[in-house]
DNA sequence: AGCGGAATCT
DNA sequence: AGATTCCGCT
């Protein structure tokens, strides 16, 4: 078509001001060539993309079961994706069929008995993205995998249940009845132990949770030196985008450093192989001097946090009916063994963080309002720009529509409105703003051993440091 | 609403 | 490969 689409090289701004507490995806997830055999983003992306954006949360947000999330307006995400693909008679029947490829792919399946509603195999799509990350060699793992056959490292302290839960807050104390770390009590079927996954899709190294065996995780191998899926090679120099990170302004959030990890704490003891290849400062400072790079807007995307909160109603009970198609599919992908794949620690953390800011508070303009639909909105940041849709050109009607809609977001605005729904998370009003290294900071499960650090002290969780992590666990598990 | 086959496009 | 489009079926 000739719609001079340019949005896959238009996409997010450099340095998202928003960022939805949860999974980390590091800007080359966001990038064209980040697709798989093929250049342009993929559907997928683009959900993340807009359940990333609080003004879009009247469209489209996270809900139910974690990786849950529910088009509200099937019409306007159809419309959505039909600017960015410069496909002006996309509609949601269309849109919808594109899902359902995703379901044989397990990136994707429905929530049966959910209008509108799918999830996220995070597992899948985390582990697409980060195939090195050793989940099952993971020390906080370890200790806390029942069905990890007992590998855990002998000098790492147990992590409880109760630990864990207060690492992460807004899990759920349990999922139906039972444990988090446990699959005995649950009902038969394959959803008890996917629930438990999809609970805590950063810990579904073990078998008990992973759902699929080790050799349908994905095409890639455990350790394939160089042959990384979408030419990403996390041990290689500018993986996780050191070299594409945006400068970011002192005090701005979500440095290219930050990344969330909970394997951070537990490896801070161990040796690191990487600290002298690069200092974490310089390693943000290099990672915002590219941005201006080459292609202008694409390059500079940091690693963006993007995973579904922890709801508060914890729609652990699926109303999956029967077995029909997607459980079907989950049961398939079954019980690998100690896939040990990867998960994306590097969700870890920001799962802990997850859910705290989450979309329900304040008042957004979003999409919907224009559109006059009233939803609640959520707080959003301010310089929140909606990625893409600034692609499509002149050719699409809705043009018009479309950039008033990116620039009504705006303002910070006072967290008026509470969240919604019960939860146990604290008010807003504590929370510090989003927009602030802190919020994160302050989410994140203390560092054991440095429990009184300041936030300032914290550990950074550069890529760097990601990568020592690699290397440690390797090194700890030889 | 949701599914999936099939043809087609890019 | 990854949609897009169309469509019949449940």
């Amino acid at each position: 078509m000739d719609c001079n689409c340019v949005s896959d090289l238009l996409l997010t701004p450099p340095v998202p001001a928003l960022w939805t507490p949860g999974i980390a995806f590091p800007d080359w997830a966001y990038k064209p060539e980040s697709s798989p055999g093929s250049r342009q983003i993929q559907l997928w992306h683009f959900i993340l993309e807009l359940l990333q954006k609080e003004e879009y949360q009247g469209v489209i947000a996270w809900q139910g079961d974690y990786g849950e999330f529910v088009i509200k307006d099937p019409d306007e995400v159809a419309r959505l994706w039909g600017i960015r693909k410069c496909k002006p008679h996309m509609n949601y029947d269309k849109l919808s069929r594109a899902l359902r490829y995703y379901y044989n792919k397990r990136i994707l399946h429905k929530t049966k008995g959910k209008r509108f509603t799918y999830k996220f195999n995070f597992s899948k799509v985390v582990l697409v993205n980060y195939p090195l990350l050793d989940m099952a060699s993971s020390p906080f793992l370890l200790a806390q995998n029942h069905f990890n056959g007992g590998s855990a490292a002998p000098d790492c302290s147990p992590v409880t249940p109760e630990a864990l839960q207060s690492l992460f807050p807004r899990l759920p104390e349990s999922g139906r009845g039972g444990s988090l770390f446990e699959r005995g009590g649950g009902p038969p079927g394959p959803d008890g132990d996917k629930l438990r996954l999809d609970t805590f899709p950063f810990l579904s190294s073990g078998a008990p949770c992973y759902s699929k065996p080790p050799s349908l995780l994905g095409p890639y191998p455990r350790n394939p030196p160089f042959d990384y899926p979408w030419g990403f090679n996390p041990y290689l120099p500018g993986a996780f985008s050191l070299n594409n990170c945006p400068k970011l302004p002192p005090g701005s959030l979500y440095p290219s450093h930050f990344y969330p990890n909970p394997l951070q704490t537990s490896l801070s003891q161990l040796p690191n192989p990487f600290s002298s290849i690069l200092p974490p400062g310089e390693a943000a400072e290099r990672g915002g001097g590219q941005t201006g790079g080459t292609n202008g807007t694409v390059g500079g995307q940091s690693a963006r946090l993007c995973i579904p909160p922890y709801p508060s109603t914890l729609a652990l009970n699926r109303t999956d009916v029967g077995s029909g198609g997607a459980g079907e599919r989950e049961g398939v992908e079954g019980n690998g063994p100690s896939s040990g794949l990867g998960l994306g620690l590097g969700l870890g953390l920001g799962l802990g963080l997850g859910g705290v800011t989450l979309g329900n508070g304040g008042e957004r303009q979003s999409p919907l309002e224009r559109r006059s639909v009233v939803k609640q909105d959520p707080e959003s940041d301010s310089e929140l720009e909606i990625t893409d849709l600034s692609d499509c050109s002149s050719e699409n009607e809705n043009d018009a529509d479309f950039i008033v809609s990116k620039e009504g977001r705006l303002n910070s605005r006072p967290q008026t409105a509470e969240a919604k729904s019960a939860t146990p998370l604290p008010p807003l009003s504590s929370l510090p703003h989003p927009g602030s290294p802190r919020h994160l900071k302050n989410l994140l499960p203390s560092n054991p051993s440095t429990p009184s650090l300041p936030p300032s002290l914290s550990p950074s969780l550069s890529m760097v440091d990601r990568h020592r992590e690699t290397e440690a666990l390797k090194l700890a598990r030889s």
